[in-house]
DNA sequence: TGAAATTCGTTGCGGATGTAACCGTTCTAT
DNA sequence: ATAGAACGGTTACATCCGCAACGAATTTCA
């Protein structure tokens, strides 16, 4: 007779758990002080740090479905934080950059986010730290060649 | 001048996605199996780990909003893997429990849950297992005092 | 005792999300 | 050169989700 299985000892739960708390309660810092959704935040970070960059290239780096990515830069477009250039030499393609008024935006969302991150590493301590670092390194190589789900769009 | 964030050193959005890849790897399993959802895995789950238990008391547990947990039940009771049973000495409150189907799937499930999570350590090795082990622990504990987050109905 | 507040669980509704289909553009291969 | 495959990005549709409001039952407290 197996051992029941224990949701709150099953680590694809804890793991899930965490990073939703994490998410949610950052998440709250960027809502409340600019209005912006999840996949807003993300898309808006992938374009600030590549400067310049397309809405495929978004979703592949930062694992998002390539729906939301069109959603979340329509949405960033309308509120004039980024802008469009369609590719002279591939009109399929639309470049993505941060406006004079993104720019600023960036400024101030880069350093709450490094802000909550230190707030967050401080909490758990400098050893948590490190395994938290070297656990995330170990399931981004995971990933990247050990799982068999393909059947996501995205990839780490 | 700062210099620009990377998300993909952001340990938010590393935990995030290397939550969403294992779950969505482990959620390939049961889906595929048994054609279960991620709130009827974790509802059934928490049923079939304390035999008998009320919906609020899941929710509390396994970290889910009241109305997902609803309609877990719901749609898990209309496969009759579980049944429900009015309290008598209270009776707004319902007793969830397997049914002997229920009991059986449950078995298979959890060993499947099981033999993912041995697999998935496997991959990562025994320093990141342990790392990884004390890096939940210390996240949760984080959230259940130092966290803020207080808007939503879940807490660790 | 009885009115107000609280709790358990459900549901209507608006908003978010993924799938699949689609349009226009470019590449491939004959 | 041209037909078909592939690619970048958008959108219609069905589904999922959380908030708020709800009904029924119970507890609180004056």
């Amino acid at each position: 007779m197996t051992s029941t299985l224990k949701l709150e000892e099953f680590l694809p739960y804890r793991l899930a758990r965490a990073a939703e708390i994490v998410s949610r309660d950052f998440a709250a810092l960027y809502r409340e002080r600019h209005g912006l959704t999840r996949p807003e935040w993300r898309v808006f970070a992938t374009i600030g740090q590549f400067s310049t960059i397309t809405a495929t290239a978004i979703g592949a780096h930062s694992s998002m479905h390539k729906t939301k990515v069109s959603r979340a830069v329509f949405s960033l477009e309308k509120r004039r934080w980024i802008s469009r250039t369609t590719d002279d030499a591939d009109r399929r393609v639309e470049r993505l950059q941060l406006t004079r008024e993104g720019g600023l935006r960036f400024q101030e969302l880069s350093s709450m986010a490094r802000g909550y991150e230190s707030k967050l590493l401080a909490a758990i301590g400098p050893e948590a730290t490190d395994h938290l670092v070297k656990a995330m390194a170990a399931l981004e190589l995971y990933a990247a060649d050990g799982s068999p789900s393909e059947h996501y769009t995205i990839r780490m």
